[in-house]
DNA sequence: CATGAATGAGCCTTCATTCAT
DNA sequence: AATGAATGAAGGCTCATTCAT
């Protein structure tokens, strides 16, 4: 009768797993499942199972900030201001990338591994290019700016703000702010 | 007893491994010291001879591209129009990325192992600083823009037209042509 | 305080296992038992109850197989004819092993796991033996042929239409036919 | 000046490897290239740059055999009795597998690595079927045999010398007595 | 200066078997 | 009796770097 009879352990465990690597991407450092294995004290093949591969996990890893930001755009398309409501968006964008290294390289990959990743992105993507139409049609934003360029901006500002000597020194939330004011910059630019 | 008996075999080798290992990085390939030295047809403790590390080729691909960037800051400088100066030098930034991927990966490393990068690094980043001041003080820019986003700014554009699926299909002179589109937006943002 | 509760379920589960595994057998693929478990639709640990090792399992589908095999040594030994006798029982045993990869990996094997298979070798050696003693006793065999060196035979037979390239193109049938073909040759060398 | 330079280390240690190679697959060990690294004494890395897999090295245990069987095969068409001389290469061929267990095992293979083992390979078996027609065409093999049975019958007799307990158990010289013994039997239902 | 063989740490992955429920 | 998650030993392979000639 119990639908889950043995899942608390599993359930644990998979936690434990993706928490470590969590922990490991946000430090900057690799992914090696035998490692995370090893630090979540967990054998190795538990991590196979649940994640077949490095990339896998990080997927794992992304998948709530995708989802959230899907919940962003939805809620910025029912927001009539054309413009703020691109802006508000694409602020969280970056914020969710800054907050999770894991999604930067999720965008970046090119082919993805988990179904639900590929779902995820394939209705994120049309979302924001809905965003970005209206403000266009609007006269909000310069002609010259596709629906194609939105993603790649945003992964180039967190990169900026991520991958950089100068930043990686900084706390999280000083980050944050950083990438906001760069944000802010490219944003006036892309006002009509 | 002849102190330099071939010498000009030693030259030839080193161009032929730099040229090797600029084909590999030009095509996103890894650059592996032992690959190289295959390609190259020499032996991997010429390599290792004259790069004693992978991270120091890769610096050495990059040399020429910090070389060339620093005589277009300082041809900057000799121009009197501190906007139009600025915007020209961070036009030949970005190229300069875009052509040459070496030249990223060492914009984004926290250490450099040659003391030519070294020296490099610290002459281009004052020389861009001036420009970003001068511009600053005209009041052709806005005033949050500091000395030290302008750099990580370069390498995010940079980054976008790279790394991006979309981009990464296209040829490498229409990657140019978006990363100077990117920057027109950037700058447009950027003036005060 | 049900003695046997689901004995139907155990049952049908065991023939699952065996159906499986023979499957795999036939196919020349591995047999492993979490791959046997989940095709079989059932948890590993079921498999283990019924087959503690790969072995186990293995020799249980050969079971059959020698169990036919002594049912037809027995009935060779009532007929009179000492060569034809042989002969038939012969053919039986090759035909048995090309139909049953399984019969051949317990033939080879150096030790077996199951009771019931060692019991129905030690059975079976002594009846094969009785026939080939018969046949030289009649002089119907070459005398320097020995019980020892009837089963090796026929597994050379087998080994020869099973395990080479020629004859793994072919279906069951056509190898059947080859094994009988080869048989066919051997015999009139054992003749007298 | 000199052509080979330090080769004499790297000639030992192929030659190790390969000695301990023979060794394994002498007693029926499994070949595994890290033990067999460890038991030459040389790292892991030298080991797979000689042979990048097991079936490589396997196949060079296998050369040599294979080389002397062509030698062989040719001189038996220079002998111009049909049938002796393909008696005496089938005794060959038997002794070589006897003595040689990797050679069995390349024969049995679907697919070989080496171009070497290849082109051996493809030598071998023309020359045998020359010295089948010539024996069949002078009437003194049976018509139904065809040069398609020649080498699988021969590993069939190798592997009830090599594979059954009964033979296991005696040493070498014995077992290449019984292979001949088998042979004798086989050949005589194979004469016409 | 040049060669390329040698090294071995270390990561990846599988699979037979055990164990908690 | 059944389930399937968990385990971890073990083997496969790569690659940065050193060393003998």
């Amino acid at each position: 009768m119990n639908a889950e009879p043995t899942r608390r352990d599993a359930t644990r465990n998979r936690k434990r797993i993706v928490d470590v690597a969590r922990g490991l991407v946000d430090d900057g450092s690799a992914v090696q499942l035998n490692e995370v294995a090893r630090l979540a004290g967990v054998g190795v093949a538990t991590v196979y199972r649940n994640f077949p591969s490095v990339e896998a996990l990080i997927e794992e890893l992304a998948t709530p900030s995708l989802e959230s930001l899907i919940g962003h755009a939805k809620r910025a398309l029912d927001n009539e201001d054309p413009w703020q409501s691109l802006a508000d968006f694409l602020g969280h964008t970056i914020e969710a990338q800054v907050n999770n290294p894991a999604l930067s390289t999720v965008n970046a990959a090119l082919v993805n591994v988990l179904p639900r990743t590929v779902e995820l992105k394939a209705t994120l993507g049309p979302l924001a290019g809905q965003l970005l139409d209206r403000a266009r049609r609007s006269r909000a934003v310069r002609s010259d700016l596709t629906s194609e360029d939105v993603i790649p901006l945003m992964c180039g500002i967190a990169f900026a703000v991520t991958a950089h000597d100068v930043h990686r020194r900084a706390d999280r939330d000083s980050r944050v702010r950083t990438a906001h004011r760069y944000l802010t910059m490219l944003l006036t630019g892309l006002r009509a």
